[in-house]
DNA sequence: CATGAATGAGCATTCATTCAT
DNA sequence: GATGAATGAATGCTCATTCAT
């Protein structure tokens, strides 16, 4: 585990006072990392706590249960994906503009909560029925929508074809997006800027040349 | 499991109408549409026994152990997979045609085994890791090299744009491809030959208004 | 499995019309095997079925139960034991005879009987608890009975030392004899009377040098 | 297991008169007692947790497996026999008074270790195919060995009879010892060292009268 | 804060037994 | 007589959770 040593120090640094990334905050990152690993349902609450040193009990102190922690995972990651998204949709940019700036921005959060991202990708449907989940069903329609409404502005306003099936687009967009997070590595040969600039030359203008 | 496949179709001939699929297959296709809507950690076997009206003892007359249900379902998609890419990729066709084509079938493949896909598509990772799922990666291996060929060969050949990144093209491909599994649903609205020509229509010409 | 075979075979020459070893006697015959290879509880009826070639529920239409067959298996031989031992004991022979002929008939019985000798040393103080099981109580007590008067009545003739503790000489006496069928293996280097002799010429005489 | 063992004995200093076996030692005792008394394989884990007053489950927290109990019980009684035996054998004594030691060490192992000589009687067959259980395999050759090499020396320097057979003499003693640990009951009537002379009298000296 | 020990509900699997065919 | 398919109770084991220390 030398991702949680090194946060450990990265975060000890900057917040003086606070405690910044207290032990809660480690042990999520812990989990969130072994949930992505194994998944939710084969992930014991013993593994996460062998990961973290302790024994599975003393993480009972920290958290009421598993399904806290991974509630408390998906929260903290949808949290910082609405700052993001909020922001560009905030900017009133142009619908190409928007659409290249939700890529990008998707690419950045799977970029930051790899782990996360990617739990969500795998378990959010199962989730959903849960009543403790709801805001995962909560963001899924203000996602949709602002990925619709990007679409269908751009087919209005002649930015995209006008022969687009807007709701099989969105679908194709945002699967293929958060799918990334199951094969991409930090600090591997790509930024995540440079994985939505590819991404968005395929979408945008297709990979057959032009004739 | 060959034997299985032939036995089936035996025993769909002298019985007209009635009960052409064995116990067996019944079985299989039911644990399958469980498994795919649970997760295969989350499905007990219970929950399989009551969907197909049994108890849960009563499955082992018929499979060895809820594991080797999980291998004969992945086995049988797999293998008429095959069938299809086989088929495609011995065809000698074009880059281009070869990837409209592929991306057809794999539709089509969505289209009849749905749950199956669903399946491969959230287990297979924690899976590989096991003997006895090693032809998974088999699979995956050959996945990879015709995919990866195809678009080489189209940007050789001038077909495809030259400043393609083939694997990251190949990835959000694959990706884009295989989650539809989780959203779509057969005799919906669109056939897989219509969904295969929308996303067709936007990875080759690109989803912007040429200018 | 050769022993089933050939006892089917030497069965089928004696008695003509009657069908002397019927199924039923194969059955329990290689249900004693498999009792006395495996152990009665690790022994599953599924076991007995594939060594008798048929399918487990077949041997319902034999048996009442699996318990019914150990039964059975063990009331024949303890039949067969107490005719030759009531033979023995109903001829009035001295005590030292009377043992030795006791020894004798014993390594006979467990000749002939090896697989249930074998399955009622190893079962019988489990199964005594058991009401269907009393006739395994009540064998007991005559056994116990037989010998320990034999050894009294060669006490108090001065045929064995004065000093013997016939309680624990009978033990000693009784384990031994029983114990040999599970290393005894008919048709092997000794005969029931060779093995019989050398125990006696133990028993009777020791091992010690005579000085 | 080299460490449990100190481990018990570490435990024994500090503590006075009060819980010096550790939970585990004392559930290990409570499990051999169900295991001799009940058949192993008849043995349910449930039984065990019962006579222990605590549920199925706990004692995972304590041991692997049902099995590993199992192979505990008889590792620690092979383990403190050999240490008896070693000691005999090192002794550079005749072949009689080897003999005599042998089978007096033999009655105060089963004094102190009743049920597992119970279980070892009544399981090692099953359990020598086993890998986990090569060391019975092994220690069964040691055994032999010890044993077949004073009876031989014995025969070689006329101590004992040379019409013996060797190997059945071996075995009629094997057998004869070790079952006794299924009626013995320590604080009976009889000392283990005292059922040590009654033995060894009737093997030695023989029950006949001399005349 | 953390440990050691336990709980209790649930799980995959086994198996003797039943029964219509 | 035997088969194929099922039952239902039990079994070894796992695991989230609790709690006194």
């Amino acid at each position: 585990m030398p991702t949680k040593k090194k946060s450990q120090v990265t975060a000890a640094e900057p917040t003086a006072g606070a405690a910044a990334r207290d032990r809660r905050g480690e042990l999520l990152d812990t989990a969130a990392e072994v949930f992505a690993e194994q998944g939710y349902n084969a992930t014991t609450v013993r593994k996460i706590a062998d990961h973290a040193g302790m024994l599975a009990g003393s993480l009972y102190y920290h958290f009421d249960s598993k399904e806290s922690m991974l509630e408390e995972i998906l929260r903290t990651f949808l949290d910082e994906l609405w700052d993001g998204y909020d922001t560009v949709l905030a900017a009133g940019l142009g619908p190409r503009e928007t659409l290249e700036a939700l890529v990008t921005e998707s690419f950045r959060e799977i970029d930051r909560h790899r782990a996360a991202v990617a739990i969500y990708q795998k378990e959010s449907r199962q989730l959903l029925a849960q009543e403790r989940f709801a805001f995962l069903a909560e963001s899924q329609r203000r996602f949709e929508k602002a990925w619709l409404s990007t679409l269908e502005e751009g087919v209005a306003g002649r930015v995209f074809r006008a022969d687009l099936d807007v709701r099989l687009t969105y679908r194709f967009v945002r699967d293929t997006v958060w799918v990334a997070a199951s094969w991409y590595r930090p600090g591997g040969q790509h930024s995540p800027e440079e994985i939505a600039r590819q991404y968005l030359s395929m979408v945008l203008d297709g990979i057959a040349v032009r004739t």
